[in-house]
Formats: structure tokens, C-alpha cells, sequence
DNA sequence: GTCGAGATTGACT
DNA sequence: GTCAATCTCGACT
């Protein structure tokens, strides 16, 4: 099978230097990937937001603003940070280099292993409605605030090596209403008409 | 100690 | 369209 664990090569962290709003457009087709007792269940990025340390107002890291949850987003590329929404957790990929408190959040991804697993987690009626969210794909591919501070080069939690994107859009981020002028930079991005992107 | 807000989701009017 | 669930943490009394 291609979908064979064996076959995922984690990403280096020299990935993850690149500037933030292009690691938000080239994490793109690549593999998110989480092993668990339960077993391993992996997706497809087709969706994410980028945001941008002390010049966004939308971001946690906005005038440089530390707090006790986004401590690791001053640490250097590639940690894991995980932010728990109302009910939900919300998982960001660590960009910019260290004491550069930018973040890439992933919004969506495209079920690729584990599916009876996920959904065994979430579920749901339509397979399009299994990860197409911030809060739906780390609660079908379990992840939780455990893999906070961790990185994305290793197992159990992290970001293989997948397959070229060609056909991307660009437009406003979402669910930050309350974020000024902030609210209608372009830093979302997600491969056009993949039906698991959010809304 | 108390209050409120938040990068979401799902159920309901 | 509205609204509550549920929890962390900063701001304030």
C-alpha cells in the first residue's frame, strides 16, 4: 500500500525556515501525521492561515504580547502549538525564527490513513465533514494539547513529505472579526475546490 | 476571587 | 440567522 507508515519521511527542519507566509502556502499537500496506541491516522493539508507575530493584530503574539500558551511560539521553527478553542484544539506549525513569534495554522486536511479510526473519534454522516475544521481534524486524528511544545520532526505527532500542489487560492482568514484591519489580510490559503476546506 | 473573551462547532429558532 | 458548550488565563475588584 502507498498509505504505508514506512513511506512517510518527516520534513527537516530547515522546512521550516522559510518565511511564514510561504511555509503557510507550501505546507500544502504535504502529510500531517499522528501515531497513537490507537493506531495511526494521517491527512493531506489543503488548508491554513498564517499570522504574523508582533505586526498582526489577529495573532497571539500581537506587539509581541507573551502569555503562558504562546510561550513556544517564540521558540525556533517547527514546534507545536496547540491552543485550546472554547471546546476545540487548534493546532499552529511554529514559524519565523527564534523570538520571531509567528504561526501557521492548520485548517484542514484530506483523510489519508486511519479513516475508520477518525471516524470512529467524529462520527459523521459525509467523509467531506471528517476534517474539514481546525477543531474537527485534531479531534479525529487525536491530537491534544499533550503534543504542545513537541516538534513536527519526529513521531508521534508530525509533517511528512507529500505530493506538490499546483492550483491554490488565496483569500481573508477566518473567525477573527475583532481584528481590526487585520481581519482582511490575505494569509489564508487552500488548495481550490478540494471539497474537505472548511466552509 | 470573579469576570469575560476567544484563530470553533453543532444544534436549534 | 442565534446560541451554548467548556476551559485557560489575563485583567480587575
Amino acid at each position: 500500500m502507498m498509505t504505508d507508515i514506512h513511506t512517510f519521511k518527516p520534513l527537516p527542519p530547515s522546512f521550516y525556515t522559510q518565511p511564514v507566509r510561504e511555509l503557510a502556502r507550501n505546507l500544502l499537500g504535504h502529510i500531517l501525521v499522528h501515531e497513537t496506541d490507537e493506531g495511526v491516522t494521517a491527512g493531506i493539508i489543503v488548508e491554513t492561515e498564517c499570522y504574523l507575530g508582533m505586526d498582526d493584530q489577529a495573532a497571539h503574539s500581537f506587539k509581541g504580547r507573551r502569555m503562558k500558551r504562546t510561550e513556544i511560539m517564540y521558540d525556533s521553527p517547527g514546534h507545536v502549538y496547540i491552543y485550546q478553542m472554547h471546546t476545540h484544539n487548534l493546532v499552529n506549525v511554529v514559524a519565523g525564527e527564534e523570538g520571531i513569534a509567528h504561526a501557521v495554522l492548520i485548517r484542514a486536511v484530506e483523510p489519508l490513513v486511519g479513516i475508520n479510526l477518525m471516524q470512529k473519534r467524529r462520527p459523521v454522516d459525509k467523509i467531506t465533514n471528517l476534517t474539514s475544521g481546525p477543531g474537527k481534524l485534531t479531534r479525529a486524528l487525536g491530537i491534544t494539547k499533550e503534543a504542545y511544545g513537541s516538534t513536527f520532526f519526529n513521531p508521534p505527532l508530525y509533517i511528512a513529505k507529500g505530493e506538490d500542489v499546483k492550483d491554490i487560492s488565496v483569500g481573508k482568514r477566518i473567525g477573527i472579526d475583532n481584528s481590526g484591519e487585520a481581519k482582511d489580510y490575505p494569509y489564508r490559503f487552500w488548495e481550490t475546490d478540494n471539497p474537505f476546506v472548511s466552509r
